[in-house]
DNA sequence: TTGTATGCGTTATCAG
DNA sequence: CTGATAACGCATACAA
């Protein structure tokens, strides 16, 4: 169908150079070749514009030289940013990337497992939320964000660290009022951390804080009243907010500031994630910043190693404060 | 190495049938096959957990099941936003999508189509700048917003009809004096036809119009000079400005709140894309949404059916205006 | 170091 | 309609 005509094959070249199959292949393989008979394979294979096969390799070796990334999407900004840098990571180790969209579909989460299984891929890196996920064995698989078992690799960002970061950061900056909002509550993962870290820090601080949580399907009406519950006379009684996401956070600016409260001068807010606008522009908001860029690394060489049996169980890779707008960094008392 | 310890076969599945290869193959594959037989091998698949392997059809057919994406990148939402819907398109029909992050980098789309043909993909739907990228022959391919020659279809949104749109929004919300700003001027591709389209409108409404294009290379600064130089006792001699993108429109917004013009008070604004703020909330800006799940789709089936001779040349997709806070519908005359 | 030969899992061509 | 068998392109064990 879509097969080249007569595309030259290791034979054809062997042929057009007088030299045997294997000696190609060798060749080809960059393994210790005399040099004249690698010349001579080297130019006929320029002569012939030959192109190396990859399903013959893979049928031989049973290696695809693939890892698929099972991911909910790519229109989320963070998801769009690590599709980019596993990708990334990937090329330059030689490797493709069989993309899965599971769209938060449980079924397709585990579907996609199958379906990997059987496309041979050489690896899987899945950032799932499907309670029930059964990781299969036989195969490499690293999880980003969510910790199954020791024996099953798992990359995250220090959430707990963020968190308490977060605290800190707006404690700094003169707040003395917390609270913390997040969403998506059935699904205990790395992320529910930043609540714990956030907690912690409060906590140790003996900062009063509140912690408000849109459980999985409520509309983000209930943040609305969780916020009018707090506003007497105009004025929130909150002084600083740590939000669970940079996207929820956004969205939790746009309802201050039609209810008039400002940002960040009646309430400084911190996100988490370290979106950019549009993807390279300026911050979304004040942020706990995610190594994403690290975590795909990470991702790639530790679902590539996996075969070495002394891979960490959970690597948490270190975040950072950044600014992005919605904090009073002038004010530091 | 990655390779399954003596995953079951075709004729793994074949013994425990009791029937031939063929006909497990044919059974796998949707034959015709005799009732008796088909549920033998079933059964015996069922019981060995048979797991179809793509290595082997693809080294027998010389086809992948595979079509490469070529594109700068994953950040840029418009890009996230296309490969998403590609590869769901994709998905659809059974293919996979082999990705390439061009960065924007000639040598590596160059690189890309030679590593595609490598890679025996069925074909290639790039989205590339290279003034002299050559296409490839003897495999399907299809580009996005760049017309190369009738024989290579070229899949763009109605660009001059978007540009034609904008100016007569801008007009019917009020505006009198129009200016059109974008970026990138060395190479001529389809969106280069959003300007045509907008003067276009303008002389055919007989509105006066200034056009400022900032060459590829030159800095941002350059715009606000422009914008400058266009302000008298603070006031913008522009009441309407549509921009090449919305992620430009996003920028000059910034730029032009920071000299206190309000937008839409002082002067309404049109970009063009249709970005959603961290990809799925609110329009950034008033703008004109290309309908990118449609590109995709047309996209995917046209590279699949580029056998047939009688494919058009340049498809452009109907493309629509909306809302997005930066123009006054309120006060359409 | 190089040549030879085998088989990876599948599809497709033939006979039966 | 089914069974047997020959490729597909490559890597590798073994022989030279």
């Amino acid at each position: 169908m879509a097969k080249e005509k007569n595309a030259p094959t290791m034979s054809d070249v062997a042929r057009e150079a007088g030299v045997a199959l294997g000696t190609v292949s060798r060749v080809v393989n960059g393994q210790t070749v005399g040099d004249e008979f690698r010349k001579k394979v080297e130019d006929a294979i320029a002569r012939l514009g030959y192109q190396y096969n990859n399903s013959g390799r893979s049928l031989r070796t049973g290696s695809t030289n693939t890892i698929a990334l099972i991911i909910p999407n790519t229109i989320h900004p963070y998801f769009a940013l690590l599709t980019h840098h596993v990708n990334m990571a990937l090329e330059k180790r030689n490797y493709r990337m069989l993309l899965c969209f599971t769209e938060y579909d449980n079924d397709r989460e585990t579907e996609f497992i199958q379906m990997a299984k059987q496309n041979q891929v050489d690896g899987i890196i899945a950032l799932t939320y499907n309670p029930n996920l059964r990781i299969p064995d036989g195969i490499p698989f690293v999880t980003i964000d969510r910790f199954f078992s020791t024996s099953v690799p798992c990359i995250a960002a220090d959430n707990f660290g963020g968190g308490w970061l977060a605290a800190h950061k707006l404690q700094e900056f003169g707040c003395r009022n917390l609270a913390f909002i997040r969403t998506g509550s059935t699904l205990t993962n790395e992320p529910s951390k930043r609540k714990d870290g956030f907690i912690s820090a409060c906590v140790d601080m003996n900062l009063p804080f509140e912690t408000m949580i849109l459980e999985d399907g409520q509309p983000f009406e209930q943040i609305e009243t969780f916020l009018d519950s707090h506003i007497q006379d105009g004025k929130l009684s909150f002084d600083g907010l740590f939000i669970g996401t940079d996207y929820l956070a956004w969205q939790v600016i746009q309802a201050l500031r039609k209810k008039k409260i400002r940002v960040p001068e009646d309430v400084q807010v911190i996100g988490f994630d370290g979106l950019r606008m549009l993807g390279n522009l300026g911050r979304v908001v004040s942020t706990i910043v995610q190594p994403v860029e690290e975590i795909a690394e990470t991702c790639v060489s530790t679902v590539l190693s996996h075969h070495l049996s002394n891979v960490p169980s959970l690597i948490c890779l270190p975040v950072k404060y950044e600014f992005g707008g919605t904090t009073r960094e002038g004010n530091v008392q």
